[in-house]
RNA sequence: CGGGGUGUAGCUCAGCCUGGUAGAGUGCUUGGUUUGGGACCAAGAUGUCGAAGGUUCGAAUCCUUUCGCCCCGACCA
């Protein structure tokens, strides 16, 4: 059979990956090295994507501000194990002007800055400059900031949506008065990931802390949301860190207790970005493009009507009409009554994934009813239904969509998980060309041979597991 | 940043070895026949051959430099 998209994932999945964002419309790469445009369709789907993380994010407290793009070098300097985390991956503002020289615009050496700012990577060192100033008194505490920012890692290796130079997120930032309340707030926004991550993008995701080797510069702990692909590779989906005071003490993020003594604040950093777009796009797509639970579909129904020459108006109007009576629902609703030929409507939105594809022809039109058909399942979905009551139907089948799709991924990732009883049987699973998440006692991958494995297999510790955190997920990774 | 590959029409690519002034398929436009899971016929438009320099009467082709992209590593949301 067919299909829209090849190579296929089972031919070769990074390529599939690649084919997919085109067929989709979803990005194209941009003419500056490791930076992707992402393109109207791509920008619609994280636009839903951003605004319901928005509200929960808002829902927990936190309110949303604005820091500046640029870092002077020197606040990044003030914390020791943040820099050797990031500096090796920093652009650097050098001039403030540009000159014409020998026909050439070049930077003016004449506009050297005295101290280059650095583009953030992240923004922990400025919010935390400002935080200093903001935080005075117990009562200011908690302070809870967020950010709707890009930020800018310079990649050696960059893939689209997974790993860009530039890319846009969210950073939350929050300060406590005690370490009890910093660790629960990591916990909290660890949580308010895996809640959104299930219920709006249907993927449940493997949810644990870091390992001490893995965790995030300058972080006591991190807690991460690892996706699995299905290729069976790992994809970290988002993080949150508990900073303890590393962040306070070198910003002299300081308060007077209720005691009248001046104490050190805990600070929390959490985030999630573009990349969960890459998680949602290879997660649920198939070979014939991508496949989008309802929740974030910018369009959640296509209609299509299949037209004659002589029928083109009122089939079009009978379109409308079922469009029309959608739409009074808040369902999203295309009419596609574009130039094309029906057929290459069909697979135009079959490979950017609407969750449900509406066919009206003449037979439709003639017995007031409508063809519908899943996109998550296919062809052999279709059915004839009568419209009388089409808004609720069609309400209803998103829903179970949403709900089946979240199935299909959770039923993956029980077979995508296995439990092994040490690193030999991990290692003759690997060599007979197992895939997945492999779980395992942590206190086996402190061995040496340990190390020689994840060198060979090219597997990384992804995260201990939450709920016995003497077993670790092991697995390659994106 | 190291190893390998690659850059020619919107897209996928041939042509390069052996220098002689640009090709195919697909897509696009127009007309006609079609239309319920990727139609067919006919006509037509489209290129600084990634960029810069060099060799040459002449360079997509040979040489040098450089940039991007892809794959495999190291690094990471």
């Amino acid at each position: 059979m067919k299909t829209a998209i090849t190579p296929t994932r089972a031919e070769n999945f990074s390529e599939w990956y690649q084919n997919l964002i085109v067929a989709a419309d979803l990005a194209e790469n941009s003419p500056v090295r490791g930076c992707m445009t992402i393109k109207p369709y791509g920008w619609a789907i994280w636009e839903l994507m951003r605004d319901e993380m928005d509200k929960r994010i808002k829902a927990s407290g936190v309110q949303n501000a604005n820091f500046p793009l640029l870092i002077p070098i020197d606040f990044f300097n003030k914390e020791a194990e943040h820099v050797a985390g990031f500096a090796k991956e920093c652009a650097v503002v050098t001039h403030h002007r540009l000159k014409m020289i020998d026909g050439q615009l070049q930077p003016d050496p004449d506009s050297k800055l005295t101290e280059p700012y650095i583009i953030r990577p992240t923004s922990e060192t400025i919010i935390g400059d400002a935080m200093a100033r903001w935080v005075q008194s117990y009562r200011d505490l908690p302070l809870k900031l967020n950010q709707w920012v890009n930020v800018m890692r310079w990649e050696m290796r960059p893939r689209m949506f997974l790993r860009t130079s530039e890319f846009n997120w969210q950073e939350g930032h929050n300060v406590f008065a005690t370490a009890q309340e910093a660790h629960e707030d990591a916990r909290k926004m660890h949580k308010i990931y895996g809640d959104y991550m299930r219920d709006v993008l249907a993927i449940e995701s493997i949810m644990g802390e870091k390992t001490p080797e893995e965790r995030f510069a300058g972080a006591d702990h991190t807690y991460t949301l690892e996706h699995i692909m299905q290729d069976g590779k790992a994809l970290q989906a988002g993080t949150s860190h508990n900073l303890g005071q590393h962040f306070a003490k070198s910003f002299n993020i300081q308060f007077l207790g209720t005691s009248g003594k001046l104490e050190t604040a805990y600070t929390t950093s959490w985030g999630t970005t573009t990349r969960m777009m890459g998680s949602l796009f290879m997660v649920h797509s198939d070979d014939d493009g991508l496949v989008l639970p309802p929740f974030v579909a910018p369009y959640q129904v296509v209609v299509i009507p299949i037209v004659r020459e002589e029928n083109q108006d009122t089939l079009n109007t009978y379109a409308e009409k079922v469009g029309e009576q959608l739409r009074e629902k808040g369902i999203r609703v295309l009419v596609d009554t574009s130039d094309m030929r029906s057929a290459d409507k069909m697979w135009k939105w079959i490979k950017r994934g609407v969750p449900i594809r509406i066919e009206v022809g003449s037979r439709e039109m003639d017995n007031q009813a409508v063809t519908v058909t899943r996109r998550d399942l296919g062809k052999s979905s279709q059915k004839t239904i009568d419209i009388k009551n089409l808004s609720d139907d069609i309400q209803e089948m998103l829903q179970t969509i949403q709900n089946d799709m979240l199935e299909k991924v959770k039923k993956r990732n029980l077979e995508m998980i296995t439990n092994v009883s040490g690193l030999d049987e991990l290692d003759n699973m690997l060599n007979d060309g197992k895939i997945g998440f492999f779980r395992l006692k942590y206190e086996h991958t402190l061995d040496s041979k340990f190390d020689d494995l994840m060198e060979k297999h090219k597997i990384s510790r992804r995260c201990l597991d939450d709920n016995d955190p003497n077993y670790v997920f092991v697995a390659k990774s994106y």
